[in-house]
DNA sequence: GCCAACGTTGGC
DNA sequence: GCCAACGTTGGC
């Protein structure tokens, strides 16, 4: 089993709003960047746990738990022209992005921002963290992921 | 809303 | 295949 941490607007889509969902998952499609594209289609495994980040809001930081409730699929999104995540050239005989189901597990007591992960000593190396890391979906360590669930 | 830091596109 | 121009992300 592996850890994972995904950014969402929460705005467009939150914590909440997954929880509310109906049986609590939601399709997570829409990523639209290769890197990001080949954690999932290649390493994202069904069970996997993931850090629930909002990003470009008031209080950037993790929120709550998620579990990778599903195998990756073809993002069905890209062929949808209505969709503001169509892109003409994935097709259907040769998709170019997936998408994953997310289920709710839990939701913090606070939020673990992002200037508290920036400062902590033991994060350094975590990708969140590093320069430039505009992945919306990373890699987190067993290591990371256990000193930060003892953070909240 | 600004803008730095990336990523992608497309001409050559 | 290089790289300039453009687009996007996301913190601030």
């Amino acid at each position: 089993m592996a850890f994972w941490l995904m950014k969402s607007e929460p705005d467009e889509f939150s914590i909440d709003d997954l929880a509310h969902c109906e049986n609590q998952t939601e399709t997570w499609d829409g990523i639209r960047n290769y890197q990001a594209r080949n954690f999932l289609r290649d390493k994202v495994e069904l069970g996997d746990i993931v850090f629930f980040y909002h990003s470009s809001c008031k209080v950037p930081g993790i929120v709550g738990l998620a579990t990778v409730s599903s195998a990756p699929y073809i993002d069905q999104s890209a062929f949808d022209q209505a969709s503001t995540y169509f892109d003409g050239k994935s097709s259907i005989d040769n998709p170019r992005w997936v998408a994953v189901d997310l289920t709710f597990k839990a939701k913090f007591s606070r939020i673990i921002t992002l200037t508290e992960l920036k400062a902590d000593p033991n994060l350094t190396e975590m990708v969140l963290v590093s320069k430039g890391a505009r992945l919306s979906v990373q890699p987190v360590t067993q290591q990371e992921f256990d000193y930060i669930l003892s953070l909240e």
